[in-house]
DNA sequence: TGATAACCGAGACGGTACGTCTTGTCTTGTT
DNA sequence: AACAAGACAAGACGTACCGTCTCGGTTATCA
């Protein structure tokens, strides 16, 4: 019985207790500040570990992948996610509340740079693409959904209504908008947005 | 005297006339077999060349990056974009034809793998995403709009419907569930879609 | 505060005391194999790195270039030079002696190419001239020299002869047969050329 | 009978008659004065192609490589070598008013640049290095030992003298301090170096 | 309260791909 | 058929990063 903990001969595990807090911090303050001066293509371990005067070891040590250092940069800068949505009992203005906020998150260029860092790292990493998901797209998409359901359960949707489709006309929009870059993301936008999609969801 | 043969220090552009059409195809053969067996985050240039028979330069010379052969490859994969959608006058059935269609392509392997590429690939690469936006995206939006135009004409959607999001009520929901992978591309996922969505866009 | 650290953009230096032996090792070794089967001008980086299983890197860490790899694979060769000459008492002997040596090295192919790749290297690249000159060109002279200082002062020679020229014409000969190729390099030619030299040298 | 002309089946050789003598003289120009701007080791094909406003397919049409070209562009340069040396009955004198003529020669940033190139370039090309002897050095050589005859024959020179070893002694001094660059080439240098080495040759 | 293991900064290492450069050949009109 | 122009296949160049490994130095847990 000399293997250490864990049967799948991965590198033992680190001790989490005696991680250096300075550490931790030093690197993501130096990617958060690297992938807005010079973007996340051009952002390299090596410049991280240099900038945070940090061994690379010690990233490689807690982080799997570049990707992953700058996805818990990305969930310090926004804040946790996941929080329930407002319900004032107008679903109009409260979608229109949460949205208006999302496109202007989105209006800075950190965030911006960092959320199109991950759209690009999920495509072809299955398993970041999973942790993101987890992460960031669930809980979101989880209190849109639970603000839709109780609009539904109080007769202001339609009953027979699927909420994933209703989530997806009401932010995929947006999103594309966002991506591709057709045209630009303004609370104008959004209003005018909500006005059409809600009578697709509306009550018949 | 407005050839910028002196000044402009840029590298004197080469003559198309004089290329090899050999050189073309091998390149883009090669690059289709290798993003298909490596994908195309290990997909390397040197690779295509020496796959092609072909010197380095002679990709360098036609092509400013890996990425936009792949386009390249792409396009010769897709065929031609932009071609107008059919017009049986019954709207929902149109699109429906037109969006299955979109959804048995990426169902295919090769073109989800090239997809993504690109989608990952504009996010931090602007001249890219203006390039695939004209040869892509405008044009296959271009033909949606017309037919969306048409249908408006004909009293069958709203006479004052924004035909942009319009557009986007019924395309983006699909890409957002391609990208993030949120649940699977189905025929009857596309169908329940549109009821949905032309419920928003209709006659009022 | 005289560190190069920040201002003098020009790669910091590496640190010697970490350095590979067994790398710095296998690099000579691979240089020295692939110089004698391909000769100077086919020698590669790529194939020294290949043969060494070594990073390109790690070879110009170290070295400047491929000259200076050469350099320090004939020194390993032909072992330190600048030890002293042999003093018999008699000067012609001795110089028989360490000239029959240095024939009998420019014999053998390995020592030949090398050195001639040398010869051809430094008319090019000054920096190199300098290099060579410290550490293979004026050891030797130097030793020669000082053998003859002592026969002067022995009054074996003309008091009033300058060294220098001595020293030419004892070894001048012998380079530019070597380097012209214009007849073979005997023991035989080495001992009629010291007594025709001598004669210059000698006591009038 | 379809071989053309050459059973050595090696490139079937171009017509002289039809030799473009426009070209010839352009090529020869472009590589001296390139030559002397980047030096041999910097001198590419395509830049005398260019400048010379040429095929490179002219330039290998009718030279087998660079250092050929660099061949010619010497001999332009320099004038035809091998007249006969000067016989004014004063040997010391002939040689010094020769060697003084060499020596100002190599003063010349030209001729050394293209001279070292050669030095260089016969190391590794045995073929260039007999093109070189019969063209340059042997013309030389000859007119030199010539001279070195005559006065053996005037009885101004030991009658036992072996005239390569003594064409050495006056020469090699010379090339050496050139090719190592150990000292500066002055006609002091040369005064001296024959005082001493017209001793050795001397009659007994 | 040492001992001792693990983390840490630093950076050398084996690799791999990059994008450029040069070589010598081939191709396409022109003279 | 030689020519100017320049595309082509080949492959070396020197650089940039990757992710791992090695070296002291410095904590922080446990005997």
């Amino acid at each position: 019985m000399d293997t250490p903990t864990d049967e799948t001969r991965e590198r033992r595990a680190p001790d989490p207790r005696r991680r250096s807090e300075r550490a931790r911090r030093a690197i993501l303050d130096a990617a958060a500040e690297l992938i807005v001066e010079v973007g996340y293509a051009k952002l390299t371990m090596d410049a991280i570990a240099a900038r945070a005067k940090v061994g690379k070891q010690t990233i490689y040590r807690w982080w799997p992948s570049k990707a992953v250092v700058v996805l818990d940069v990305f969930e310090r800068m926004t804040g946790v996610p996941g929080s329930a949505l407002p319900d004032t009992g107008d679903l109009a203005a409260d979608l229109r509340t949460v949205l208006h906020a999302t496109v202007d998150e989105f209006a800075s260029p950190e965030t911006d740079r960092v959320a199109r860092a991950f759209t690009a790292e999920i495509q072809h990493d299955p398993e970041l693409a999973a942790t993101v998901a987890e992460r960031l797209t669930r809980p979101n998409d989880e209190a849109l959904r639970e603000r839709l359901r109780a609009a539904r359960a109080a007769g202001q949707l339609d009953p027979d209504l699927d909420l994933d489709i209703a989530l997806e006309l009401v932010t995929a929009p947006i999103t594309r908008r966002w991506l591709m870059r057709t045209a630009p993301l303004t609370h104008a936008y959004v209003d005018e947005l909500l006005d059409t999609a809600l009578r697709a969801i509306g009550p018949r």
